[in-house]
DNA sequence: GTTTTCACG
DNA sequence: ACGTACGTGAAAACC
């Protein structure tokens, strides 16, 4: 294994940490950006193991001002005074530490970073980068890694040749070139005027160099052309701004960049009050062998083979697991678990993933009870490693959720300390936090069983037929280039930017003159509500409503999920089981839950959704299910009897409010029944159910009150929820989640409103989420009892989808209906309606 | 990083 | 008097 050179960027973090951090001072010197950078540096060096670590700084001359590239950087901020006085600080702290300082008169950071990533190469090191900067991600190379500091510094991304293709669809060595055409307004570099990102890629693609493209020009069509041709100059400019040096005049002694030492630095750390940092680098040195009992620190914690592991699990029950949370952890050398005995548990801290098999020791391991902090993520972890999977019998991520769903973050450092013993404590905390708020068995029967169910449906994915998606592509883009011609010529002031609600706004309601309508923070709003309402005014508006339409299906769509779409030809969806407020789950990278479904032209999409070969879909949705929640609620009689009978719910409404038969309900009154029991489960307003139906505000009270009249049930509930949540200061479901409601106690009215109108929807969203969670539960137990091949693929909050072989079909479809309608007694039935098709586009 | 818009339930 | 439907995630523009 080749020995790592970690040079890192000690400008950006620095700046990073000090923005991340509030102000922190001993004795009236800040230090706050010391204490974040020099965590995130020493955790970088226990994870990633490198033999040699410097830290570049830039060096600016007086003259430097004066230059051309100056004057490009003068448009940032100026260091704060509050971080100035910390660079001598850091860089007296690194010296004692006996890690390289580096600073070059003229010279910035990342020329630092550039010149020795470069010099690493020669000298057969591989160079890993830390930095804050997307700049440097022109430096990686096969024997160049970067990690790229995230949200503040907390959160690190590993940046490979791969991983850049995957960002910016060029390679490293092409990042300059696309920025030389696209620009970048962050630093202030022009690029091409109307060039972005896409068509900069698309142009690197054909031509690969700047140089080449500006070389090829006249082949080069259109408007874009002209570009291309008109702004040669400042293409060249922009590239060579956006170039980091590598030639800086830099020699390195590597005896003086020794990562291995850092309590040398110990002294130093007390001297600025960073006790904290220097009593961990002390222990550190210390060679103290594995003892029993309840403290434990990080130096207690030993390396493990498979044999002491075993010895150390033998009389366990459980074993606790860390891992760590960023993806910087498996680096070379790195690759081992750490273990101790803590009581009656044993602990482990796992590095993160990547290569290697740094669980390698945990063969036998693995058939004991895991208590984890996100569970589904060890699994994924250890299954890319080949591992059998371990069950998991307590997940202190989806407790804290239970506990409560609004925290900020559910990383484990906001709860506790981020190893395995911050784990086993928490642990315990959780077992008695959970009983007093009761929320234990909703944590036993749903949460914690559904863990495994996602991370199946993740691992499952659904199958995309990328072609499919490639034609509809096409298309759109067709429409979208004649739409924008339409446009540009009905308006008749040249171009413009359509997507930029600022230019679109100056372009209709400045030049055009027509009416304008809600205003936003910046200007006039130009959504779809308001230029709806302009329809008649000016022939362009229809075209931009199309536009915005098709524009908004390619870009969100097509692209993403055709780069989303893996090698297994499936798309795998990321399930955030603790992102929402009233138990929903929602999905991620790419959402699947939201597409498109209500407009023709959008819904063409989900032909795209097919299931693989000698396979259906199965896919059954739950029929009004936060309505017949109302009911259950509210208990309310007419209600209730209209769920009973199988009516339709939103035509009977219909018919009660305006006291008329079913029969002679009109379309448009059926739409208004429906918009008001939406509305309800919302928590509703006269001014809401106007804005929805096109009502007056006037007609829309006057129809909120007759449906009162009509089910006084319900409006007997609204108001007993409200109720209740002041009382409780907290809103329930019917499996008991919890959801807080501060904002009951605000001073502000529109905030207590809120907080009425969530007291009101969180139990009916809620219980609605809790149902179809554990209707997978149920469906997952019951594929599995059946030996069914068939598994479920998607969850889209009141729809679940299978993929089966079609022999499997019928049954399937029988069980998951099955599952669904029978998964509690409300007072009204559950219905489930199951259609079966070949791609999602037909199951509906 | 925040705002605006819009896709879904 | 005042601003509004509930819950999400993603892209693009803008600062």
């Amino acid at each position: 294994m080749r020995d790592t050179f970690l040079i890192v960027d000690g400008n950006s973090l620095m700046h990073r940490a000090f923005h991340a951090l509030p102000l922190m001072d001993f004795g009236g010197v800040y230090t706050n950006a010391v204490h974040g950078f020099l965590n995130m540096l020493l955790r970088c060096i226990r994870e990633r193991a490198p033999r040699y670590v410097a830290v570049a700084f830039d060096e600016h001359a007086p003259t430097f001002r004066h230059t051309e590239y100056a004057e490009y950087k003068a448009g940032r901020a100026r260091t704060p005074d509050e971080l100035r006085g910390q660079f001598d600080i850091i860089k007296e702290i690194l010296l004692d530490m006996g890690f390289g300082v580096l600073s070059l008169t003229g010279y910035e950071a990342d020329d630092i970073l550039g010149t020795l990533s470069m010099q690493c190469a020669q000298r057969d090191l591989s160079a890993l980068l830390l930095t804050g900067d997307r700049d440097a991600l022109q430096l990686v190379s096969d024997d160049v890694t970067l990690l790229l500091t995230r949200k503040g510094i907390s959160d690190i991304e590993e940046c490979t040749p791969d991983r850049v293709k995957e960002l910016w669809g060029v390679t490293p060595a092409q990042i300059t070139d696309l920025k030389g055409l696209m620009g970048d307004s962050s630093d202030n570099i022009p690029g091409i005027p109307g060039v972005g990102e896409k068509t900069a890629v698309k142009l690197l693609g054909q031509y690969e160099t700047l140089e080449n493209v500006l070389a090829h020009g006249d082949e080069i069509k259109g408007k874009l052309g002209e570009k291309v041709r008109d702004n040669a100059e400042s293409a060249r400019f922009s590239k060579w701004l956006a170039t980091i040096r590598r030639d800086a005049p830099i020699t390195v002694h590597y005896d003086q960049c020794d990562a291995n030492h850092p309590e040398k630095g110990v002294k130093t750390l007390y001297k600025y009050g960073l006790n904290a940092i220097a009593q961990r680098l002390g222990g550190e040195k210390a060679d103290t062998p594995v003892t029993e009992g309840k403290q434990h620190e990080f130096s207690d914690w030993q390396e493990i083979t498979a044999d002491t592991a075993e010895k150390l699990v033998k009389d366990q029950r459980e074993i606790a697991v860390y891992m760590s949370e960023d993806t910087l952890s498996a680096a070379a050398g790195n690759d081992r678990i750490k273990g101790q005995l803590g009581g009656q548990v044993a602990l482990f801290d796992l590095p993160g993933m990547n290569d290697g098999d740094p669980v390698a020791a945990c063969r036998n391991i693995w058939q004991k009870s895991v208590i984890t902090h996100d569970g589904k993520r060890l699994l994924h972890t250890l299954s890319q490693q080949g591992h059998a999977l371990p069950g998991i019998a307590f997940d202190t991520m989806l407790a804290a959720y239970v506990l409560n769903p609004q925290e900020k973050s559910y990383h484990l450092s906001a709860f506790a300390d981020a190893d395995a013993s911050g784990v086993l404590s928490l642990y315990e905390k959780q077992r008695a936090d959970m009983e007093a708020a009761k929320v234990s068995e909703l944590y036993e029967n749903i949460e914690l069983p559904l863990l495994r169910v996602l991370y199946d449906m993740e691992k499952t994915g659904f199958p995309v037929d990328k072609n499919v998606l490639r034609e509809i592509g096409e298309t759109l883009t067709n429409r979208e280039n004649e739409l924008r011609k339409e446009i540009f010529a009905l308006c008749g002031v040249g171009e413009f930017n359509i997507n930029s609600p600022k230019q679109l706004g100056e372009v209709l309601f400045e030049k055009l003159g027509l009416r304008t309508g809600r205003k936003t923070s910046k200007g006039y709003s130009t959504d779809a509500d308001t230029l709806e309402g302009l329809k008649g005014d000016h022939p362009a508006i229809e075209r931009i409503l199309e536009y915005r339409q098709v524009a908004k299906l390619n870009g969100t769509y097509i692209d993403a999920l055709i780069r989303k779409t893996e090698s297994d030809g499936r798309i795998h969806t990321f399930f955030d089981q603790t992102g929402t407020a009233t138990g929903r789950i929602s999905s991620a990278e790419p959402n699947l839950q939201n597409i498109p479904v209500r407009t023709q032209m959008g819904r063409e999409i989900r032909r795209a959704f097919v299931a693989s070969p000698g396979c259906v879909l199965v896919d059954a949705d739950y029929s009004q299910i936060e309505l017949r929640i109302l009911a259950h609620f509210s208990g309310d009689e007419a209600m209730v009897d209209a769920f009973r009978k199988g009516q339709d719910i939103h035509t009977r409404t219909a018919a009660e409010v305006a006291g008329i038969p079913m029969e002679e309900v009109t379309s448009q009154l059926r739409a208004n029944a429906k918009a008001v029991n939406f509305g309800l489960v919302y928590g509703i307003s006269d001014f809401g159910l106007a804005r929805n139906t096109g009502m007056s505000r006037r007609e829309a009270a006057d129809f909120i009150e007759k449906y009162f009249a009509t089910y006084p049930g319900v409006k007997n509930f609204m108001s007993r929820a409200v109720a209740e949540g002041y009382a409780a200061g907290e809103a329930r479901t019917v499996f008991g989640r919890v959801r807080k409601l501060p904002e009951l106690k605000a001073s502000n009215a529109n905030v207590r409103s809120f907080g009425e109108r969530a007291a009101m929807n969180t139990p009916v969203q809620g219980t609605a989420a809790d149902i179809i969670k554990l209707a997978m539960v149920r469906v997952h137990e019951a594929l599995k009892a059946g030996n069914f091949k068939a598994k479920l693929i998607l969850q889209v909050h009141d729809e679940l989808i299978i993929e089966a072989p079609e022999e499997e079909a019928q049954a399937v479809a029988e069980l998951l209906r099955n599952c669904m309608e029978n998964v509690i007694q409300l007072n009204v039935p559950l219905v489930a309606e199951v259609k079966t098709g070949r791609s999602w586009y037909e199951t509906k």
